[in-house]
DNA sequence: ATAGATTGCGTACGGCATACGCGAATGGAG
DNA sequence: CTCCATTCGCGTATGCCGTACGCAATCTAT
């Protein structure tokens, strides 16, 4: 899983990502498009996780021979950008209201699209070269800030601190969400318990373990796991707020 | 890089954490320790990264047989529990002061952290079962924000909110070095340019890339993404203030 | 000396990304 | 109509990866 290295021309990347590749005319018509080959990934990843995301796996969806994608897209690394830019742009981005009320919406939108594509969580943010959908959205969202007094530095700083959130919070809620669907959950601590009890100094970590417990207990609930995202959020929106009214 | 699944049996890798697997005394002696195996796959982390750590690569810096790791660790994913588990036991908690005095340095030495073993950022957080060495951690950290009016899920969600910021904005601070240092970064943009300039819609994008390009200036220098840092902390811990000085 | 337990590890399997090169399809030039 | 440059599809092959399996070596207790 190389999500990071981009050793291919960038210059290359950025024609995918902008769609300025128009088939030349001549030779051998395509059979497949570079669309194709993205949505084909896309739904794979949503299902079975970027793990379970192979070449091989996207040409069997879509009927091909295997090499036949390296026709369309330079490499995986290169696929994951244009993955990350194509699911940045089917996000409507219509924000209302002040700018507290307007960056409120942009997290749940954010969430939103976390929530869909789970694996944008590994892959978030993604460094330039950047395409249409992920410069749009970052232009949309900067709109939430814009005319408030904020330096330029700071409009980006205050949105990604915001988006950062947004991106961890929706990590531990899917995680916390798994965790209770994996089997009885009961059963899971029953099973650990002993062996905790023998391991375990519940004095040394006393605070931990009162704490680690109550936070386990409460976000076993669907309704406190909402409760949980909700109050992260407004601590950053005060944080901001803070920022703002002080200009 | 499966960091996620966990399918073996956890109470063995809760006893592994807890380092109670001794010999038996029986049979033949160990030439290995469990100890050895988790410090190798940290340093090989460190110099080049999760992508390009693979048991034989761990195997062959001990100078043993690649099998030979499987009798003492049960596979790669509870390698990196214990990596994980292993590097957050070495920080020094020693934090003073009021609590907002404390989560400052909570921050700091988690970003010190991520620093050193940039890999964890792929990795943080890890879920249960824990060891030691985070559980220690939370302990410690949980103590700065204990006996100030919060209650004891309140507590996880403060803890959890700033640990959060600071994994993301250390990302961002180690992912704009990258990019300073790869190559002259004047021509990175000089070479790029013309080929946005065809593609990019300067008018439709027009604060994006005006907000963008002023971030992207200013990030340029250390001191400015040392600034950003610390914005954003602040920005968090005022959206705490707010919360305490309720109470 | 032997039995039983434990470790070291060579071999092998299935999966991965992808380099390379050939054959097939296509449109334009003569 | 013929050729040729161009582009696409993709079979084959290479070198990685994690790890299942089973045997040989080594140890203690008897």
């Amino acid at each position: 899983m190389a999500a990071s290295a981009e050793p291919g021309d960038p210059v290359r990347t950025l024609e995918l990502l902008w769609d300025a590749r128009p088939h030349s005319g001549l030779g051998r018509r395509p059979e497949l498009t570079l669309d194709q080959v993205v949505a084909a990934a896309i739904e794979i990843a949503d299902a079975d996780g970027l793990d379970n995301l192979s070449m091989r796996r996207v040409a069997e969806r879509l009927g091909a021979g295997t090499m036949s994608l390296y026709r369309h897209v330079p490499g995986k690394s290169e696929l994951f950008d244009l993955m990350v830019d194509r699911v940045s742009a089917e996000v409507s981005y219509r924000y209302e209201g002040g700018w507290r009320d307007q960056l409120e919406q942009v997290a749940r939108a954010n969430r939103a699209m976390f929530e869909r594509h789970p694996w944008l969580l590994t892959l978030f943010p993604r460094r330039p070269p950047q395409g249409p959908g992920v410069i749009g959205k970052y232009d949309a969202e900067l709109r939430a800030v814009e005319g408030i007094g904020l330096t330029d530095v700071e409009m980006d700083s205050v949105l990604t601190l915001l988006l950062e959130y947004v991106r961890g919070a929706t990590a531990n809620l899917i995680e916390w969400r798994r965790l209770g669907a994996t089997q009885s959950d009961e059963q899971w601590w029953a099973t650990l318990a002993p062996h905790l009890d023998r391991l375990l100094d519940r004095d040394r970590y006393r605070l931990a373990v009162r704490v680690g417990t109550a936070a386990t207990t409460a976000y076993r609930g669907v309704r406190d796991t909402e409760h949980a995202f909700e109050f992260g959020l407004h601590r950053v929106l005060d944080g901001i707020e803070g920022l703002v009214a002080g200009r």
